[in-house]
DNA sequence: CGGCACCGATGCCCCTCGGGTATCGACGGC
DNA sequence: GCCGTCGATACCCGAGGGGCATCGGTGCCG
């Protein structure tokens, strides 16, 4: 490369994942050995990736890294293009796998969240003729995102405003009310309603933590939680309570008690999946859904 | 490469725009002049491509080639995950050459709408302390999504239901009827208003056709119709006629009359971002346009 | 029915470039 | 002031990506 004239050429994965790498560990060494190699190879990349792009991306001492604003903006924007080829490659290995049979899409949702519309929603998509196979995989809450977008799901069923549904294409299925799960025999039982600034500041209650988006736990004196199992197992044993949408009557037994809260905010369950993987498969299924 | 031990690595974009190339000409030969190389390499990547993900992409015999459903999966979302990391590149070379003012954001909007809601906007944010500045782009009528998609803009101006905002975040910022836009003269426009149905049926003014989200126009008898400018004036010269936002009468002149529809659909217009590109300045514009 | 033209795959060669080792130069801490 | 740490540079090597020539299969046409 005598002339630096090889402008015009786009950047490859190698390069945004050594970059992306350096630009979490803030460290050349760390990342090298994270990458499984050496250090000046490493170097030296991401000084050709800026060079390329015409931007520096780190300020560097012999100290230490730090980002500059365009190193920033590519961190972000390419973590996202990284998971994209991911999940790209990824469904075309899934689908591979199962051309020999027919068409399957995974649908994804919070373990034991909206029960009763997924055995609808599974009812009718079966009765649909020709319609693919859904495997339902369910996991922890706040996970659906990320599964929906490394492409180890296809589409999810996600609770506004709990869930966060930035760049994902969505239809909404139903709204409810939510209530207030308490231990059966605490004495708000006995109320037709309350109110939600009753049911968030019970003395001895503390609500309880759920991961936000990052999958981490925000500080506070509740229990954390990580799947509606859990949270019912806890409230029983009178250690928190949860306000929830309507639907969760159906899941609880004889050591919990619901109470209508009269002015929380209404919960939409929202089918989602991300933009661009619209196949053939998932229009189904949300064609279906949307006409439950 | 003696054993094809070398599985687990992800996919080069090198790889993914050959594919791409081949998927689209369905042809090697082609695929590779465009691609500006010669043909066996192009086959031994895609080879290469297709033992790595153990799917087979391309049916090929030596008469034809044919898409598989894997291949029309990874067709579909390699392109999105190319033009991520496209996007990508843009934006960091954009913020790289703006580093040395302070931060900058491009906003698109369809040349000629909202032109009320744009300059209150721009004036409302020009006034908040510490904004970025604001480059508008106009642009013809369905390109703001692959202009945010592609990196050259970061924030567009959206009409909904008419644009279509898959796979971007928004917010709603006003909604609007609509009126019949028609020659000044014509007799419709001595009624206080009609209905949609008189709006769509009139005799001699076709509607005008816009372009769908390829870019493709549909068929039809009306004019073939790319921004506001040249519709009004096929309106004026009595060729077409067309049912727009309230908002645009503003933009009205002498030989146009404007007539409210009753039952037409409301247009909300809406800002609009790519997901993971919610940056600090654009974020402080949306919030800006949200508080309108 | 045989020759031909077309097309993707294969064999072979070259040389670029990505990666490794050794080392330098800058900087901070003890 | 010396040493340890860290990123950059120098130099070397080999894998692999790309070019050219050619093969093998297939539909078409005379």
């Amino acid at each position: 490369m005598p002339g630096g004239a090889d402008y015009r050429r786009v950047m490859e994965t190698r390069e945004l994942r050594y970059f992306i790498a350096v630009a979490e560990e803030l460290h050349f060494g760390r990342a090298a050995r994270r990458l499984g190699m050496a250090q000046p190879p490493l170097s030296r990349a991401i000084g050709r990736l800026e060079r390329r792009l015409g931007a520096t991306l780190l300020q560097r001492t012999s100290r230490s890294v730090a980002l500059t604003e365009a190193g920033a903006v590519l961190l972000r924007e390419g973590r996202a293009a990284l998971e994209a080829i991911e999940a790209a490659e990824r469904r075309t290995r899934r689908v591979a796998l199962a051309a020999t049979g027919h068409a399957r899409v995974v649908l994804v949702t919070k373990a034991g969240a909206s029960s009763e519309l997924l055995a609808e929603l599974l009812d009718a998509h079966a009765a649909e003729p020709g319609a693919a196979t859904v495997d339902v995989l369910l996991c922890g809450i706040g996970e659906q995102g990320r599964l929906l977008r490394d492409g180890r799901a296809d589409v999810a069923l996600l609770h506004r405003p709990y869930d966060v549904m930035a760049g994902l294409d969505t239809e909404d299925l139903r709204t409810e009310g939510q209530v207030l799960v308490l231990p059966a025999g605490h004495p708000l039982t006995s109320r037709p309603h309350v109110r939600l600034a009753e049911a968030t500041e019970l003395p001895g209650l503390p609500g309880p933590r759920w991961p936000g988006p990052d999958g981490r736990y925000p500080d506070g004196p509740g229990p954390e939680v990580h799947d509606q199992a859990q949270l019912f197992q806890l409230i029983a044993l009178g250690r928190t309570s949860a306000v929830l949408p309507d639907s969760c009557r159906s899941q609880l037994h004889g050591d919990l008690a619901a109470v209508p809260v009269l002015d929380a905010p209404a919960v939409t369950t929202v089918i989602a999946w991300p933009p661009h993987s619209r196949s053939a498969a998932v229009a189904g299924l949300v064609r279906t859904a949307t006409r439950l």
